[in-house]
DNA sequence: GGCTCATCATTGAAGGTTAAACAAAAGCGG
DNA sequence: CCGCTTTTGTTTAACCTTCAATGATGAGCC
C-alpha cells in the first residue's frame, strides 16, 4: 500500500521497519523495560533506593578516594546534572553520600561516599549480582555475551554526547 | 583479597562478576539508559510525550476497534495497571484516547484510541522510526540485529510475570 | 581591570512513576 | 444463594525526573 519506491516530491515516505526488524525493536524494548523494573524493585526492596542510585554509589566506591565531581559523576552515570544533583540530595540525606568543596574551583563540588554508604553497598551488592546474573548472564552463552557487549557499546557509541574519544572509551 | 574460595559456612559469598562481564554489563547499562533517554526526547519533542506513552499509542492502533482492555494493554506495555491508569488519564485529557465501558464486565475498561490520537501517531510515526534507525538499526549489520533479537528475546521471557505456559498443551 | 562567554551546580515547578489501599464486580465452592 | 477469594481499575501520597531559569565562578581577551 505504501511502499512504493519513488516519490521524490514532497514527503520522502519513511521506510518503515521490517516484520523482522519490528521483531528485535520490540524485544529490545520489552527486555529493556522488563529488566529495569526487575532490578529497580530488587534495589528498591533490598537497599531502598532505585537502581540509579546504587550505580551513583558504585561509582564513588571504585574512584579515587571514594569521590568524584559532580560534573564527572553525572558523566560516568550518563544523566543529567540536575538529576545527579537531586539524587545526591536524597543520598545525603540518607547519610550514605556527602558533599565536599573542591578547593581549586571554587564552583566545584564532590560527592564523597561515605563510610555508611559503603557499607550499605557492601550488604547489598552480593544480592544485586546475583540478581544480575540469574537475570541476565546465567541465560546467556559466552559467545551471547561477547556479541551482546559489541552490539550495546556501538549503540551506545552513537549516543555519546558528542566529546566522544576525549578520553578512553573503556573504563580504565 | 576475597577470592578465596572454599568458606561453605555462613555467607555463600557471591560470584561478583569477572572484568568481561563487567564490561558487557556496562555497556548495557549505558547503551540503555542513552537510547531510552534519546527516544524520550526526541518523542517529548516532536510528539509531546514520552516514548511509553507512544507506546501505548502504537498499541491500541494496532488491536482490533482499536480499542484494548486496560489490562491488556498493561501486558502489553510491560507496565503495571496503576501506571497505565495514570498515563491513559493523560492521554484522555490531551484527547488522543477516550474510556469506555466495557459491556461484558462492569469492573471493565477499554482504551480506546481517538481519530485525533491516530492523527498524532500519523504524523509522528516517521520521525520515530527514522530516529530508531539512525540510533539503533542503522548501527547493526543484519546477523548483528538477528542474535541482538534472539539474545533479548531470552531476556525477556525470563523476566514475564509468571503466568507463561498458561496456554502450553496441558490438561485444559 | 573590565568585558564577555562558558562551565558548574542547584533550584522550583510540572509531570511521571511507584507502592499500598481501596471499591466494585466477578468467580468459585459449598 | 452465601460467603470467600480474585480480578479489575482507580486513587492517594511519596518519590523521581525533566526542563528552564538562576547564581556563582572561571577563562579568554583587549
Amino acid at each position: 500500500m505504501n511502499t512504493a519506491p519513488a516519490d521524490p516530491a514532497v514527503a520522502e515516505e519513511p521506510r518503515w521497519l521490517t516484520d523482522e526488524e519490528q521483531r528485535v525493536w520490540r524485544a529490545y524494548l520489552h527486555a529493556t523495560i522488563l529488566l529495569d523494573d526487575h532490578l529497580d524493585r530488587q534495589l528498591q526492596r533490598d537497599a531502598g533506593m532505585p537502581h540509579i542510585y546504587y550505580g551513583l554509589l558504585v561509582a564513588l566506591a571504585e574512584a579515587p578516594g571514594r569521590r568524584l565531581r559532580m560534573t564527572d559523576l553525572a558523566k560516568h552515570a550518563k544523566i543529567t546534572r540536575s538529576r545527579l544533583s537531586h539524587a545526591v540530595a536524597r543520598l545525603e540525606k540518607n547519610g550514605w553520600v556527602r558533599r565536599e568543596d573542591c578547593p581549586s574551583d571554587k564552583r566545584g563540588q564532590f560527592a564523597v561516599l561515605t563510610d555508611e554508604g559503603h557499607q550499605v553497598l557492601a550488604q547489598t551488592a552480593p544480592g544485586h549480582v546475583a540478581t544480575v546474573r540469574q537475570a541476565f548472564f546465567d541465560r546467556l552463552t559466552p559467545e551471547q555475551q561477547k556479541s551482546l557487549g559489541e552490539i550495546l557499546q556501538i549503540i551506545a557509541e552513537g549516543l555519546q554526547p558528542k566529546e566522544a574519544g576525549a578520553d578512553l572509551p573503556w573504563l580504565r
